[in-house]
DNA sequence: TGCAACATTAGAGTATAGTCTATACTTGCA
DNA sequence: TGCAAGTATAGACTATACTCTAATGTTGCA
């Protein structure tokens, strides 16, 4: 597919999808049998990692990271311990912040609460 | 205590205090009886607040966003239940981060085990 | 009194992550 | 064949969040 269907199926802009190639999150290919133009073309593989990228990007990963995600998943010249650990990696930042977000709950929690005995 | 106290207290540094300052995180005070400088006095509210926007920055709050809470915590021109509202809204966007987060965790597990059964 | 250390301000520079414009080329359809 | 719609590329622009520099002024101590 090219770029615009890419587009529509990821809900991301063409603009936007140019950038996270440059950014090395996925790759088109040209089409070897069509000589007249430059064209990308993009597979199952392009929307995957775009929807992969958006869930990452949502919970706060930067590009890099998620480019590290990629490789570990996608490339295949990392060995498998150095994939598994890219992963472990991420999960151990993942705990982290789940954890500082449940503080931060508490403390609202504990915010609310003086809000509230300031009014009476 | 002037700035240069307030940044080894908290551990940031007196250009990045001085930006929040102009962000409206923090305010510093003139003191009425010194003529013969303008240099901005802290105090311990300043410590706390400042500890406050380090929390709610590691885990993905905006500066605008903090800025919120700060006026929930310590503008007295807010009625209770607007900063009720503003603390709720919060509360509610960190319970979708963890949720999103644990999601994250299951895709990774999930990726790890592909990875260690490509490589029996 | 000299001078190092500290304070202030304006403004420039950096990094991340887009977003948009301009220009030029290609395709497909009426 | 004309032309709207799609594609490619470079580069400018934006927003966020700093980070640093330069110039200038102030303080405190030997």
């Amino acid at each position: 597919m090219l770029i615009n269907e890419l587009s529509k199926r990821t809900g991301i802009s063409a603009h936007t999808i140019r950038f996270y190639e440059k950014s090395g999150l996925l790759k088109g290919k040209l089409d070897e049998n069509v000589k007249t133009n430059k064209y990308s073309h993009y597979d199952e593989e392009s929307v995957e990692r775009l929807e992969l990228v958006r869930d990452a990007k949502s919970i706060g990963f930067t590009i890099r990271e998620i480019s590290q995600l990629m490789d570990a998943w996608y490339n295949n010249k990392m060995t498998v311990d150095e994939k598994l650990k890219v992963l472990d990696d991420k999960l151990v930042s993942i705990t982290d912040k789940i954890k500082q977000l449940k503080e931060m709950k508490k403390m609202i929690d504990q915010f609310k609460k003086t809000v509230k005995d300031d009014a009476c």
